[in-house]
DNA sequence: TTTATTTACGAAACCGTTTTCGTAATTTCC
DNA sequence: GGAAATTACGAAAACGGTTTCGTAAATAAA
């Protein structure tokens, strides 16, 4: 049955479209009488509003966009979800951006962003994105965005992020407790807010450990799989090669064990590994694996409340509703511990 | 730099707004020089086209729905990879839905997507979906449909698909040559195409190959994961429990190490596990995991590549298009091998 | 009873495009 | 050189709702 719209739904009613439009925006200057007479009606006949007519008068599209790198991740993954029982909550849908990484992807994505489509942003920005001209246009253009977890620091809006120095200045902390001298650090990108921070607290608790440091030791991983295995290889087999690691991404963990693997190194004798990770199958690994777990569906989800909080009233200041969110930190066995949080 | 729209633009240019929108739309009846004095001022006016109202005049909205049980899920999450690189090269967005594996839900959102918010829609149906008058009642309003994964049989489209039962047959198969007798099957749902039709291979395998049977074996899980966490347990302390499992679900993965974990079954020895999943850490876990791997990204592609095709040609035989891509099975130390694709 | 107010609805403009026609001006064809 | 065809544009009607404003009738206030 294919569905009719407003006006003939009116024709058939006898009554004007307004009133019909009056019906399901539950205005108050509608009998009782006619309003069920109308749903009643627009139920049999199969009516259901056009919402890009809704949206092309209203103003609004009901749509937020949730720009990301990736989706084949479980932070991101839990974070949708996050974002997504507040949408729903809110009768918004989601519209799923990927930026694979890549900062013309993100700019284009953007572009695309201001014809409409969406009420609002919800982002996370790529490795490679180390400027927010275009995050600015995009907002002064009246669409309101919100940065979770990877963030720029210089766009003034409201950013979620965990405590990405703390955690991984405890991480380190931990690894050094743990009997490590020589500890190595992977990174994806020298202008992520994040792995900035991560590298941070990583330098900071050797300064105030009084651990000795090496510049080899700080790894950047790329986006190529392929490369990054091989880089890790040649960081395990140098022969001053770590014995500590913090993993500061999810995707390198399961290149760190596989090249330890390869080369014949014990996780947690030879090599202790600690991951910024959410990967439910941390606890089953071989060994068990140490994380940091961000509180991914947490974030989301508080960042899409800001964000329709900002729906509801404009010129909310939105770098007041910022919030840091801690992370926990898991020590299992490839840290040489039992099962302990911390 | 608020934007602008086409009449302000046509205005400046001293230009009809009909004019305009044939130059945006490559309009062959555009002079080369006109073209380039528009295009000019819009890039310098910031004029970006309204999306909603392209959408409403052209009934056309340029977004594809995309409805999943969840999107934590290495399966899913891989497919959605697909299905956006073939949505971006063809100038689409993709909306998702999520329905939590609820029937209830999942009506809903196929409601919602009557109102011209979606152009077409891929789907992998609830857990709970047994009956498809939702299904139906879409696609008679217009709305392209095409299935991927979890298909409801009696509905006349395109459905893609990997070939479960064989798949199943042989990972049952695998179990018994590894010396098993006594093999348990877990489901998440009695309704659903994907659990049917690998129950039916693991049933097959067993009469081929003459293997006796035991219908306390196969366990039914639910949507709780504690439920299910000790249904796991309770199946595994029986006195003659099992010693071989099919895991038809990559989320009871975890569970079922975690079960042998506390109630001290060594895996391979005791227990030989194998699972349909994606996992990208199938390889390091404690021990590694034999799995029924599925082509999710290739799956999610092919099945937006058919569902353009429908959408660029209408009465387009759908059902013609469906396809079986094969799953790839990878015996790993969990069914006591080495590790080898078979 | 008269006036003021409220109730319940309708007419019409509007949101920003796209598309169909219509038409001058130019070019092509015998 | 006149008819036919082509080129390049504009006017106006859609698309399907929402919202503002106006108003008759019913009710309340005076």
């Amino acid at each position: 049955m294919r569905h009719i719209n407003i006006r003939e739904l009116a024709n058939e009613l006898k009554l004007s479209v307004s009133t019909i439009s009056k019906v399901f925006s539950n205005s108050h200057e509608i009998s009782e009488e006619t309003r069920q007479r109308v749903l009643e009606t627009a139920a049999r006949l199969n009516y259901i509003p056009n919402a890009n007519a809704s949206s092309l008068r209203r103003k609004k599209s009901k749509n937020i966009g949730v720009v990301i790198p990736e989706v084949a991740d479980s932070f991101f993954s839990l974070a949708i979800n996050g974002i997504e029982s507040v949408a729903k909550e809110n009768g918004y849908h989601v519209l799923i951006y990927l930026t694979h990484e890549s900062f013309e992807n993100e700019k284009n994505i953007l572009k695309e962003c201001q014809g409409g489509r969406v009420d609002g942003i919800l982002i996370s920005v790529s490795r490679e994105t180390a400027q927010s001209d275009h995050i600015n246009e995009l907002i002064s253009n009246g669409v309101p965005l919100i940065f979770f977890d990877r963030v720029c620091d210089d766009v003034e809006t409201a950013k979620i992020t965990t405590d990405d120095l703390e955690s991984s200045y405890q991480a380190t902390s931990h690894l050094i407790q743990q009997g490590c001298g020589n500890i190595a650090f992977l990174s994806i990108s020298n202008s992520l807010s994040i792995t900035s921070k991560r590298l941070k607290g990583y330098l900071q608790a050797h300064a105030d450990l009084k651990q000795k440091m090496d510049k080899e030791n700080i790894v950047l991983c790329t986006n190529d799989a392929v490369k990054n295995y091989s880089l890790i290889k040649k960081l395990l087999h140098r022969k001053n090669r770590p014995d500590g690691i913090v993993v500061s991404v999810e995707k390198l963990t399961t290149p760190v064990y596989k090249a330890c693997e390869e080369l014949n190194l014990k996780i947690p004798q030879d090599l202790k590994v600690i991951c910024f990770s959410n990967l439910e199958t941390a606890s089953i690994l071989n060994p068990s694996l140490s994380t940091i777990t961000q509180p991914a569906f947490e974030m989301g989800k508080v960042a899409a409340l800001i964000l329709f909080k900002a729906l509801q009233k404009q010129n909310l200041n939105l770098i007041r509703e910022s919030l840091v969110i801690p992370s926990v930190l898991v020590a299992r066995r490839s840290t040489g511990t039992t099962d302990i949080a911390l």
